[in-house]
RNA sequence: GUGAUUGUAGCUUAGUCGGUUAAAGCGCCAGGUUGUGGCCCUGGAGACCGUGGGUUCGAGUCCCAUCUUUCACCCCA
């Protein structure tokens, strides 16, 4: 029983349905190319230490979430929670930092594993379009990244999608901004909710994210990171504004996003819609300078983001963009009788050859079952031979839009269904 | 991990206070004479009623457990 059902989480994409998924990478490689970002393929799974390193210990993600195994050498292996970790990892690996910079490299139908309660938006194994930008400081690159993800979202005719956008700061401003906050939190926190207390003492940042009433109210005047950056990272948010805007890019600041990963620095973003239920987010990224350094590199400044397919799929649906059908099949040959089977066979072959999408019987059915067949699985034109057809050299074409057909020498089948 | 929800043919569902061979529509297959589709008509195949226990003379119908579905929390894409 269990056996003929996917693992809870996962779901099968179909034949008659994966064109929509074709549809929408084929917008992203485009996209992707336009900003001269290159594909880069990652394994499916890394060092558990990878992502213990990289996403950080203290967030959900590696604390409850992950696929974590050990393989038949004894090694901790993790199926990859995000995509990031593991770019930077083959960044690194292969000295891509001691090239030119900056490296430019994007992901699509990169699968991800989380082990989460499945939900309209969330699963447990999705895929995920991303992009990272290593090398780059300035807040153009920031601007790069969003303006792609922006210009993504258009290409595919979305309007319901609108961008969060915050900084966090750096590990200059940081640490001053949690004191600060930790001042402003230290009264109320007898009223704030068991995972906030813990966070006060690991990462108070992220008590600003708790969705839970009571935090959410203690912390709607909660003191602003953006009011308490550095000259540096407060200069780059100022520089990324302004971009923005120059650019004519609709954005809202939103001081209470923090985004659930521990190696993001200054911009943090999201691309959020409302159409597809509660979990929202199309799109999350940010900066993260530190995440190179973290892993064992150099200090490299980075830039990126992840966005979720499934969800970017619903999101379409929701805004009822209909995805262009696949073509139609241009010629189905029916046999009428199984001597004419080779001939068919050959000229099949033929049309193949010259690109043309074309089928024959394969099942023995009567000419009125490939007839029927035929029309099913929607073609343009049924040609048909028979005995007779066989002797003379010639074939019957049918429309099967308007049901007009004439018999015609078999050498000109090529030009009349092209 | 928490709360709620679902489970009958491939799909969508019906199944009366527990009572004999579990229905229907769609889909699938085959026919409706002489080599031809879409409509219509006829027939056929197809269900261990999620699974395992229990109550009962008897359970698709009641009870328990478990798995599964879906939605929400949490978290995130």
């Amino acid at each position: 029983m269990l056996i003929t059902k996917a693992p809870k989480g996962t779901q099968d994409i179909l034949p008659q349905e994966v064109y929509k998924w074709h549809y929408i990478e084929n917008i992203m490689r485009d996209t992707a190319k336009k900003f001269n970002f290159k594909e880069i393929r990652v394994p499916t799974f890394e060092h558990t230490e990878l992502f213990l390193r990289g996403v950080g210990q203290t967030t959900d993600i590696v604390n409850k979430e992950m696929y974590t195994f050990e393989d038949k050498g004894n090694r901790s292996i993790t199926l990859k929670p995000e995509g990031t970790a593991g770019v930077a990892r083959a960044f690194l690996e292969n000295n891509l930092n001691q090239g030119a910079l900056p490296v430019k490299m994007y992901y699509v139908n990169s699968p991800v594993f989380r082990y989460e309660r499945p939900q309209k938006g969330r699963f447990r194994e999705h895929h995920q379009f991303g992009i990272e930008l290593f090398g780059a400081q300035s807040a153009y690159a920031d601007a790069e990244v969003i303006m792609l993800a922006k210009t993504l979202l258009k290409e595919l005719g979305l309007k319901s999608v609108s961008l969060k956008l915050n900084s966090i700061g750096c590990p200059k401003c940081r640490p001053n901004y949690n004191e600060v906050l930790k001042d402003y939190l230290r009264d109320n926190i007898d009223q704030m909710c068991g995972t906030c207390k813990e966070r006060f003492e690991t990462n108070p940042l992220r008590i600003l994210d708790c969705k839970v009433e009571g935090c959410k109210t203690i912390v709607k005047d909660a003191p602003k990171t953006v009011e308490h950056l550095c000259e540096e990272c407060s200069d780059h948010f100022e520089t990324l504004k302004g971009v923005l805007s120059e650019l004519g890019e609709e954005f809202d600041i939103d001081p209470l996003i923090v985004r659930g990963l521990d190696y993001y620095t200054k911009t943090v973003f999201e691309f959020i819609t409302d159409t597809i239920g509660a979990q929202g987010t199309v799109c999350g990224g940010g900066r993260y300078d530190n995440l190179i350094e973290e892993i064992g590199g150099n200090s490299l400044p980075a830039v990126g983001f992840g966005m979720g397919m499934e969800r970017l799929l619903l999101t379409i649906e929701a805004a009822g963009t209909v995805i262009p059908q696949p073509q139609k099949i241009d010629v189905y040959f029916a046999a009428a009788d199984d001597d004419a089977k080779d001939m068919i066979a050959i000229k099949l072959a033929e049309l193949r050859k010259e690109g043309l999408i074309a089928e024959m019987d394969i099942m023995g059915r009567s000419l009125k079952a490939q007839m029927k067949y035929a029309n099913k699985i929607d073609c343009r034109f049924v040609a048909i031979i028979g005995s007779d057809e066989l002797q003379k050299g010639t074939v019957i074409l049918r429309s099967m839009e308007n049901g007009d057909q004439k018999e015609m020498k078999i050498e000109e089948l090529l030009e009349a269904v092209k």
